[in-house]
DNA sequence: CATATATTGTTTCTTTGTCAACAAAAACAG
DNA sequence: CTGTTTTTGTTGACAAAGAAACAATATATG
């Protein structure tokens, strides 16, 4: 039990201090845009078909706070609204140019990032591809547990 | 660059999955304690002396949200909030009985779920090692980014 | 020692998100 | 097909957390 604790407090650390080193150049890089704002548009800029209810579920937050934030976005020209023919209960969002450069330069950013954490990567391939298999395995383990629930 | 934005995927996907499975769980056994009350708590019982700053720093929130937070705990005594004799500035905090009580429920969910995970940690011991290591290394990677910065 | 600077904790204001209630639309059951 | 149930998105009231301003205390500097 004594190496899963480990693991756990490895895990939080890495996570704090990635979202930590990022947080500071994400907010000069794109001020003006609020960090649920970014999410969102991140999100709306991967998955053009996607709807209130399946952004919430992806960013895990509430319909809600989705209803409010492309609200937001919407009115400050960064996505649009649009619905299907045949369905006239869903909404869907896309991005509009404007929300397209904020996606970029964000995207910019998450490529910096990776660039500067490459040398760990490269320097030990072997390490790297035990983990990433460990880690699928681990994901898959907590698949099975949460189906399992349902 | 592709193992890099894999292994991002892998831990983010880990980390929802673990609070999913975590939450329902912990909400009803700790019912009626918001999760930055339990958060503070668990934090508190495992420092003894620890004060706002180093709460803060530590749970990565504002000094003001653990002021408040702190003063809420206080006031359903949870924790009691002292001073060193030879220091009038800063405020220390320490489990009340009842906050162990809840210390310690928190502390028997975190043991069931190692106990639930078990297995995956069990089986592979030796990609369990390697992906510590690799781990642990990223974090001193990390860290080093950090002072850099500072 | 005296003064300037930094740190600590609290408070106020604003932002954000959750929750619960709701209306509209779609899916389902008989 | 008709009535019921479920899903979807929106809204308003409320709670949590961040940012900034502030007072009190501690530390550093000359």
């Amino acid at each position: 039990m004594d190496v899963q604790v480990q693991f756990m407090a490895e895990l939080s650390q890495l996570i704090d201090k990635l979202s930590f080193l990022s947080r500071d150049q994400l907010k000069i890089a794109l001020k003006g845009y609020k960090p649920a704002e970014v999410h969102t548009i991140e999100f709306i800029g991967e998955h053009s078909e996607t709807n209130v209810t399946a952004i919430a579920s992806a960013l895990y937050v509430t319909r809600g706070a989705v209803s409010k934030i492309t609200k937001r976005l919407i009115s400050r020209g960064l996505i649009v609204r649009y619905q299907k023919p045949d369905n006239q209960k869903e909404v869907y969002f896309k991005l509009t140019a404007q929300g397209q450069e904020v996606f970029e330069i964000h995207k910019k950013f998450t490529n910096y990032f990776m660039q500067r954490d490459e040398p760990i990567f490269r320097d030990s391939p072997d390490a790297v591809a035990t983990t990433l298999a460990f880690l699928h395995q681990y994901n898959a383990f907590l698949d099975q547990k949460i189906t399992i629930k349902k």
